[in-house]
DNA sequence: CTGAAAGCGCTAACAG
DNA sequence: CTGTTAGCGCTTTCAG
């Protein structure tokens, strides 16, 4: 593979004027930089990206930690990150914690003795002491770890008060929220207040189910909403935590020979594509997915940069109305 | 930062010993290693992995190249070939090309500028030509490039046979293919093929509908699958060419009151985790993601070795039965 | 405006 | 068995 040199040398030039047209540095001549740019054609030239971060101490590279590449609302949200960092000059390390602490803090460290410029963690599983230390621009998803390190999420709040209003609004006399396990540092959380809150002032009668542990497996939302329709046969209405736990109750309610919406009620959170791929398609609360990617990547470029930052970024949510509230 | 040299420093011997400890190189006596292990420690020692990939001339780092990452198929294939990759000592460099041709030539030439040591893939719009030019171990999903590039796919021939018989098994008597464009180099088009086969010799009636351009651009199969139910209204089968055009299909069909299995079955392509979310669960053909994620990666390993290695690695499919047929 | 040379952090001959 | 030293390919002072 040609380096530097065999340009220099191709072109009649030294490394240093090669390395400033590389980098547009300085001035140039036209006539230089064809001569340039010529020889680096012919030689099929690309500059080592490794070299070139060694040497600036600058990768140019974003390190991703997702619980699960596969989760429908994960993917959209690597996506929308991987293409405007992408856009911005910025390459993706992708990494898939699978929810395991272990694991998790091993990525951590891959990330930073990969040089990462920094690290966004939509994943984050280990104590607020392990993250201090990272000396790196990060930002995390719906988690807020300390006061110096900047995290995004939807008004989960909002978004609790507006299912659950949909659902008072449409007569349901007896509710059920479905979520994962209930962190206490997990921002989500406040769906499940604005639910309590909004069933209370509304004087309905109003449930809660989670999972043990991992909120990622989705398996597990079948029996939990089987076991709810027994318990709770008079249900009428379910505001379930994400888009994937809706989905699993619409498909139970179904089974146990529940109308949708006639029978009962269903919200789902996120507003992922894939909601409007069933019949009916999911209500649900959406969250602003690409502006969110968005703002995960410019809040790395900006503290790389020094820059301050705000810490808080809470993104407005909308009430999606498909087919089954 | 501190340094390999910081490191030596620290725990007074020479940076030559300091590297052997890391890479566990030559004799070491346990003495000497506690030493050095402790003076990382000390100084919370990271190893600069863009130094380290430099100096040997390998990155230890796989481009991935797909579609859309938030594309459930995907998604999943990601998760998997993110996850082996890591237990190998792979880090993965996430690309989406969005099908765009130029997004995937830039991709292919930001890998190589990276370094990466094997390109992964999924998405390939580009002409036959332009890959020749890699020079680098690549492996491709469901297309074949060129007769030494490796290429992975499920048994598509088979899968198509499958997915039709059985709607023929169940008394369909006309039926529809529903996929993407069906370009040539790609070898999903053998379901197609399969499909065609085993109507004519079922003697059943058949019709193939299909994309313009964009295989996973959603929306457009809803209509796609309306105006085939307009058209062909006696319609009693469907074979999707992959689970999330099944999904549109299923939904498009009751909306236009028809019973699923009951008027029109349905079958799908992939077997991605999504199918059993929905009610009923889709019937589909299911592809061994992980071990093709597995094999995609142990054949990117097995060409950098210098391994020789077979070109074609066809997977075994199988028929799920959820509830749509 | 251009080039020589030092250095980014680590590895690997090659000596000792 | 351990250390010296020359790269890996590029950037960036610092002279010229």
């Amino acid at each position: 593979m040609p380096t530097i040199k065999d340009v220099a040398l191709r072109a009649g030039v030294s490394v240093t004027t090669v390395s400033r047209v590389l980098n547009n540095r300085g001035y140039l001549s036209e006539e230089l930089k064809k001569k340039v740019y010529h020889a680096m054609d012919e030689l099929h030239y690309r500059p080592n990206e490794l070299a070139r971060s060694l040497s600036r101490s600058k990768s140019n590279l974003i390190g991703l930690i997702v619980p699960n590449a596969a989760n429908p609302f994960f993917g959209e949200l690597i996506s929308h990150i991987e293409e405007y960092a992408y856009n911005q000059g910025y390459r993706l390390l992708l990494c898939n914690s699978l929810l395991d602490r272990k694991k998790e803090a091993e990525y951590i460290d891959m990330l930073r003795s990969s040089r990462v410029d920094g690290i966004i963690l939509g994943s984050h599983t280990l104590e607020v002491e392990d993250y201090r230390h990272i000396h790196l621009p990060v930002v995390t998803f719906d988690r807020q770890i300390s006061d110096d390190i900047p995290y995004i999420s939807s008004d989960n709040y909002r978004g609790g008060e507006l299912a659950t209003t949909l659902l008072a609004d449409k007569g349901c006399r007896k509710i059920a929220h479905i979520g994962g396990h209930p962190h206490p540092d997990l921002l989500a959380l406040k769906r499940l207040d604005a639910f309590k809150a909004v069933a209370m002032k509304r004087g309905i009668a109003h449930i809660e189910i989670h999972t043990d542990v991992d909120v990622f497996h989705y398996p597990q939302y079948g029996p939990l909403t089987a076991r709810l329709l027994e318990e709770h046969p008079d249900i009428d209405g379910i505001f379930a935590s994400s888009d994937m736990i809706a989905a699993y109750a619409l498909k139970v309610c179904r089974e146990h020979g529940r109308k949708i919406p006639g029978d009962i009620r269903i919200v789902g959170y996120d507003g992922v594509k894939l909601t409007d791929l069933f019949s009916p398609s999911l209500t649900t609360v959406a969250q602003p997915i690409p502006d969110m990617a968005r703002r995960a990547v410019d809040l790395i470029i900006r503290q790389m940069q020094g820059g301050q930052v705000e810490m808080e970024h809470v993104f407005p949510v909308e009430l999606v109305e498909g087919g089954t509230a």
